[in-house]
DNA sequence: CTTAGGG
DNA sequence: CCCTAAG
């Protein structure tokens, strides 16, 4: 049984190589007498059946079974212990065998990818392809087989589902509000339900089968299980489950990435926490990378003088690798910073002067609309520090491109507007706040009670 | 959730 | 940029 090897089931149909394929020859080949005594040695116990057929795949199952305890990784405590393997629901082996070889040759495989998961997303796609017509007859061994199997074990069943389920009861009271509350949170979370959902529904019908072709369908990758339990702040958990499970960083970055890739081809950083980062604010879109590159220079309102070379035209995509979250604990953050670009500066000036500086969210919502990155409170930072510039501003800096510093990427026309909607709205960083709104209304400063007159 | 402010 | 207190 050791001798066969999973990839090489996929040659059968060509090339015989019976090498691997002596456990079931020999199952197949024994006598009733034999089986018997095989049965005895792998239940602990006579039987009286006569059905060849039944004993064979009643000891595959057996074998299988006992297989599946050796590599039993979890263990779920349902006021019964449930073990489930490593690679739960492997049933759906299209062994290319034809119907020379009986039930129990695909136990026998069945076990062997419980030994070799990492290969049956491989497995599967060359049985697949190889298959042919032989497929039916196989489905029909394993739907017989799957039969047997409920009656036989049902230790076996309870398997990812039940993990699904634990975490989904430990996340249930977040559930409700993701649907009703969160947009776009709530919706990633429906999507990766509905992947997750009607698997477990087939599989309660004992077709594990299908259960695997649907999430490796989904995802291409098995997802740790863990995945599933998702708090209110999506990033903390990704980054804590990379820390907890180190050992499978490779895939989930994978597997984001390839969910990325589904939704655009567009990203073209390879920055692993540049990708989770995204797949944590699913509004982002890369279309908008794009729009915004693209009116990137055009934007002369303010700025016609300024011949600008710092728009920073190195683009959106490839920007920063400043991700630097090494530190379990209160270390270094600055998770992503996105440096302003010009236009956004613009943008946000132009705003604060419709709208009015305070009122972020309605700036965000009416001129940031397609800078999702942007928070209200990254405006609102911003137009501080605006301020802070445009208010440090030498006299000798305004009217010219000040290119003294290179560290200053705000042009001064730009600063001096800021300074002129920050008096005119009375947001003077210094000067005395009791003079702010009615300051604004035109009255006079020094006297706040001008109206009261 | 939105603002304001400190860090 | 992050965090948090306050509405």
């Amino acid at each position: 049984m050791e001798g066969g090897s999973s990839t090489s089931a996929g040659y059968i149909s060509s090339k015989p190589d019976f090498s691997k394929l002596k456990g079931e020859i020999c199952l197949d080949n024994l006598s009733i007498k034999e089986l018997h005594e095989v049965f005895k040695a792998t239940f602990g116990r006579d039987t009286t059946v006569k059905d060849k057929q039944w004993l064979k795949r009643r000891i595959a199952m057996g074998l299988t079974n006992s297989c599946d305890v050796s590599t039993t990784t979890f263990v779920i405590k349902d006021n019964k212990l449930v073990k489930e393997g490593k690679e739960d629901s492997s049933n759906n082996v299209n062994l290319p065998t034809g119907k020379e070889y009986p039930a129990a040759s695909i136990e026998y495989h069945v076990d062997l990818l419980n030994s070799h998961g990492s290969q049956i997303d491989e497995l599967q796609t060359t049985s697949g392809t190889r298959l042919g017509n032989n497929g039916v007859e196989n489905n029909y061994a394993s739907e017989d087989l799957a039969a047997d199997q409920r009656a036989a074990k049902r230790v076996r069943k309870p398997t990812k589902r039940y993990i699904e389920e634990l975490s989904e009861a430990e996340s249930k009271e977040y559930s409700g509000r993701f649907i009703t509350s969160t947009r776009n949170i709530g919706i990633r979370h429906l999507t990766s339900k509905s992947h997750v959902r009607p698997a477990r529904n087939l599989s309660l019908e004992g077709r594990t089968v299908i259960m695997r072709l649907d999430s490796l369908g989904g995802s291409g990758i098995r997802v740790p299980c863990v995945c599933r339990v998702r708090r209110s702040r999506p990033r903390k958990n990704v980054m804590a489950l990379l820390k907890f499970h180190p050992s499978g960083m490779g895939m989930t970055a994978t597997f984001v990435r390839k969910d990325l890739d589904i939704r655009s081809s567009l990203i073209d950083n390879g920055s692993v926490n540049k990708l989770l980062e995204v797949k944590s604010s699913p509004e982002e879109t890369p279309q908008q990378f794009v729009t915004e590159s693209k009116k990137e220079k055009p934007s002369a309102e303010l700025g016609r003088n300024m011949g600008l070379k710092y728009v920073d035209p190195s683009g959106y995509t490839s920007d920063d690798n400043v991700a630097t979250v090494p530190t379990a604990k209160g270390g270094t953050r600055r998770k992503h910073h996105r440096a302003w670009t010009l236009s956004e500066v613009m943008k946000l000036v132009e705003g604060v002067s419709k709208y009015g500086a305070g009122r972020w969210s309605e700036i965000k919502r009416l001129a940031f609309a397609s800078y999702s990155y942007r928070t209200s409170v990254d405006l609102k930072d911003k137009w501080r520090n605006l301020l802070k510039a445009s208010f440090a501003l030498t006299p000798a800096d305004k009217g010219v491109n000040s290119r003294k510093h290179p560290s200053m990427p705000i042009p001064a026309p730009i600063l001096l507007r800021v300074r002129e909607l920050a008096e005119m709205q009375a947001q003077v960083p210094a000067p005395n706040p009791s003079a702010s709104k009615l300051a604004a209304c035109g009255g006079s400063v020094n006297e706040p009670r001008l109206g009261y007159l």
